[in-house]
DNA sequence: AATTAAATTTAGACAAAACTAAAAATAGAT
DNA sequence: ATCTATTTTTAGTTTTGTCTAAATTTAATT
């Protein structure tokens, strides 16, 4: 049966594939009316572009994306609206992990995937308390307020900065382990200033100071930096 | 595709249903190699005799059951050691719900109903040190431990209490959402000290004394309320 | 021991979410 | 404007977990 739709609350009842297919497609750009091929949320969500088609169908049929056959997939308002509250539960659920449980900003990921699919709107809210409200996530990554609104923030890649300007490591472009484990192992973490002290034409690597040390740093890693410009 | 079996840990990958279904045998007395009916789990889970069979059968297979054919089915020793694990997650967060996120325990057995399924080990052992390695949770029932040890309290039903005696409050038999609710209503709270003051033997209603007031309770819920005896 | 009632299992079907292989539509290049 | 390569969709299949209805086994009663 499982008709004990017990925690509808004021969600239309949503099946966890539903939700990460709205998630993907709102992470690709899909929330600003822009069309997303149906390869492109294959390849992100690792399926087959046929899976894509059906789960489209699907969604347009609740309302939640605009579909035209061979013309991509863009969601609508109440579809922004499904994928923020989704990302909301997982950024929540991450600053959860890492300030309360002591996990490391590369491990989070994984059990938030799982997490952000809880059904239970007072859950959400009071795991929001309990941390104090916070708007952004360990990767920098801003955290949806409840009804919706996201909080963009002024920021640039390290890598775009000029030399003798300053900033903040607020967040990180690349979120995947390797990344993220580097990161921690070169002590760089969010919150530390940065100051730009020169650039290597040759191969666009930056001399860096932080924390009082020097060191430097590659394009690679540059270009995976979110800095705040501080002055 | 979806196999990506990023936290298999040290579980096989057991499905939500699968899990269920030895939850619900081990709170049904099948793991203490008892043979439960057919019937008897559909009917706890709300679902039909021939989804249980078909269970049953894939339960059995994993060697997570014992199972003849009408014969009905009880745990095996990677049975109990596995629906202890999902009793201890469930308990976990209950207690979490509680104390760190204010819920009511009427309140929290639906959410911990989907948390309990949540696949990390390093998470459940995290919540447990958050909480400071809790032995009940708050409806009273005994929390598993890691090795899947299970303390067992000795304690007795409130309406089997002797006049005179006293007790503390340590749990409830009946957790359904309007008991708990009642007893919030009436003040009777876990840990809450009890004497027996009279018995009724028209309709065995008690009279009893707590936190130093008196009243008069039903046999119903007398019989539904643990307590430990303290002389 | 035979009959009947109840419990249990089988067989066949369905919905969700995925897949494969083949068909159809689009876009790019000449 | 046509052809070709790519993208996308369709049609049909699979797996998981459920269901219904029919068949079978067990248990209870006379």
């Amino acid at each position: 049966m499982l008709n004990k739709n017990v925690f509808l609350e004021k969600y239309f009842l949503m099946t966890r594939s539903e939700e990460n297919y709205l998630k993907t497609i709102f992470h690709l750009g899909g929330g600003d009316s822009k069309s997303i091929t149906t390869n492109a949320i294959a390849e992100q969500m690792e399926t087959k572009p046929s899976s894509v088609t059906d789960m489209a169908k699907k969604l347009s049929e609740k309302g939640l994306v605009d579909y035209v056959r061979y013309q991509g997939i863009s969601l609508t308002d109440a579809g922004v609206k499904t994928a923020l509250s989704i990302i909301r539960k997982h950024r929540l659920w991450e600053v959860f992990l890492v300030e309360k449980l002591d996990f490391t900003w590369d491990e989070v990921h994984e059990v938030a995937e799982q997490l952000e699919h809880i059904k239970s709107e007072k859950l959400v809210d009071k795991i929001d308390e309990l941390l104090n409200f916070p708007k952004y996530d360990p990767h920098g990554d801003p955290i949806p307020t409840k009804d919706g609104k996201f909080q963009e923030r002024d920021e640039k890649l390290l890598s775009e900065m000029a030399i003798n300007s300053k900033g903040v490591c607020v967040g990180v472009k690349d979120s995947s382990v390797p990344f993220l484990k580097f990161l921690d192992k070169n002590n760089i973490a969010l919150g530390n200033t940065i100051k730009v002290m020169d650039k290597e034409d040759f191969d666009n690597s930056l001399r860096i100071q932080m924390e009082g040390k020097e060191m430097r740093i590659s394009h690679q890693i540059a270009s995976n930096l979110y800095v705040k410009k501080n002055d």
